[in-house]
RNA sequence: GGCCCCAUCGUCUAACGGCUAGGACACCAGGUUUUCAUCCUGGCAAUAGGGGUUCGAUUCCCCUUGGGGUCACCA
């Protein structure tokens, strides 16, 4: 395959969602399964609507789920006099010519055109005798209405009549392009191979036909990809409907890699029933082809899902201690590496992401007063006598006072107490665990005693039977 | 409104024109020595509607319906 350029080309007008970023993640596919090149592209030619900071969160984003570019971040706003150049290319050819319209007029032919009911035309009201353009006024493109047919690499054949063609404007009066000028002259500059962007351009694109044309340039591949639709509705994810920047993602503590597996099988599919997919085997098996034509919807449950797989089983587990760093209660700040891996080893098995941590694993590290709502809404504890529980876990703690605490001898004696007071281990473990934990739900009963430690154990133990 | 695109369980999706339309998430039930979770088993649940073509349509064609996009000195 020859090697892809491709690009991914966000505005800077806030964060990136996970629509953005699946975007940004198929063009990188794409580069990366060629041996080509993924470039970033900041498309800052607005402004006004420009929000400080956006540069360097895109960066954040992409940085964090590996998206890494080869080239970048290129600003389109330092590339003025690029356009500018290709822009009098074209008034030097007869290809456009200075808007001569205020707004107003402007707005008055809509208005004509809305109430006959027609689309509108700004060639049906093309100057005979255009202004020599300043600089000043709007540049628009000279069209030529035509047929068009094209194959889009997602959507497939595609094909409009000439009444979409029209003569769009090219440079702004503030002297910047617009998008439909500079991402066009930065795709031939940059040699990109192919335009993977969301379907919202494909109306647009016979227009950009028309100007590839006029400039003497072939497009390049056009792959138009379907959104990702918001949870509920018929919605696209937007920022304005509530989705979330995709660094909340990582501050909640979600792998990148689990990020990754989720959008790219988000409206795309290698035909098989394969669900976990590393980087590496996307980079083989990604094909635009089999990307979807229909939109997606984000379902924030299946990441969640997604995440626990690769959590429990797709990480080695000296990979994800490390990455738990920055999730521990404040209370595991005093302990070290060793019992931190313990628990997390207790834990991991429901651990969906980071962020829950602390809830699962705080009574580790601190003592919690003893709650008698545990016992009193148990199932079955609640209906015996405070004077049998208090047998019970005496019996309990004369044992465990004599284990050595390693898993092997704590199941023994454990399997034991149960024989010697005739108990289920419904009764008995969720009396002791209860005791040591003061927990609605912790791991396993063994693994964490072995984990807590004998004095702790004990200590806890005790506090509890003060309370019997 | 013109033009363009799309349509399988609630969600993500599979099915050279050919088995009872498969898998996953979610949910429900049961099981694995307590809880929560994992794991296992089972269950619920879909081809938008109508016409064709065909021995046979989820699949190909047409219409309808529904949804979306676009028609900016935004990208």
């Amino acid at each position: 395959m020859k090697p892809a350029r491709t690009r991914f080309a966000p505005s800077p007008t806030g964060f990136l969602h996970v629509g953005g970023v699946r975007t940004a993640l198929f063009a990188w596919l794409v580069a990366k399964q060629t041996g080509g090149q993924f470039i970033l592209r900041i498309e800052d030619t607005d402004k006004v609507r420009e929000v400080a900071g956006s540069i360097d969160h895109i960066q954040d984003s992409l940085k964090w789920v590996g998206i890494n570019w080869d080239e970048g971040p290129l600003k389109q706003s330092d590339r003025l006099d690029i356009y500018k150049q290709w822009a009098d290319k074209l008034v030097a050819a007869g290809r456009a010519y200075a808007d001569p319209y205020s707004p107003e007029e402007l707005q008055a032919f809509r208005g004509q055109a809305k109430a006959a009911k027609k689309p509108f035309l700004f060639r049906d009201h093309r100057p005979d005798n255009p202004p020599k353009w300043d600089g000043k006024q709007p540049l628009r493109f000279k069209s030529e209405p035509k047929d068009y047919h094209w194959t889009d690499a997602v959507m497939g054949e595609l094909s409009t009549g000439p009444e979409v063609i029209d003569d769009f404007i090219i440079m702004k009066s503030d002297g910047y392009p617009t998008y439909n000028f500079a991402h066009i002259v930065d795709d031939a500059e940059m040699n990109i191979t192919h335009v993977i962007r969301s379907q919202e351009f494909i109306a647009s694109v016979p227009k950009y036909l028309n100007l590839y044309e006029a400039l003497g340039l072939s497009p390049p591949i056009l792959a138009s990809l379907p959104y990702v639709m918001a949870p509920a509705g018929n919605k696209k994810l937007s920022k304005r409907d509530g989705a979330k920047d995709i660094l909340d993602y990582a501050q909640e503590g979600f792998l990148p890699e689990a990020m990754i597996n989720f959008l790219a099988t988000l409206g795309w599919n290698d035909d098989t029933e394969q669900e976990i997919f590393s980087a590496d085997e996307l980079i083989k098996k990604f094909d635009l082809n089999e990307v979807h034509k229909g939109g997606a919807h984000f379902d924030e449950r299946r990441l969640v899902w997604m995440d626990g797989e690769w959590i429990r089983g797709e990480i080695e587990f000296d990979d994800l201690y490390k990455r738990s760093k920055d999730f521990w209660p404040q209370s595991a700040a005093g302990y070290d590496d060793d019992y931190k891996q313990k628990v997390l080893g207790v834990v991991r098995e429901r651990l969906k992401f980071f962020a829950e941590l602390p809830e699962l694993s705080s009574f580790f590290f601190e003592d919690l007063p003893v709650d008698p709502e545990l016992i009193s809404s148990h199932k079955q504890l609640k209906k015996l006598p405070a004077d049998e529980l208090k047998n019970l876990l005496e019996s309990a703690r004369s044992s465990l006072e004599e284990s050595d605490f390693n898993i092997d001898d704590l199941t023994k004696r454990l399997n034991n107490l149960l024989e010697q007071t005739a108990q289920k281990p419904a009764v008995l473990f969720s009396l002791i665990r209860i005791a040591t934990t003061q927990a609605p739900a912790s791991p396993g009963l063994a693994d964490t005693l072995a984990v807590l430690g004998k004095d702790r154990s004990l200590k806890r133990i005790d506090a509890q039977l003060k309370t019997l």
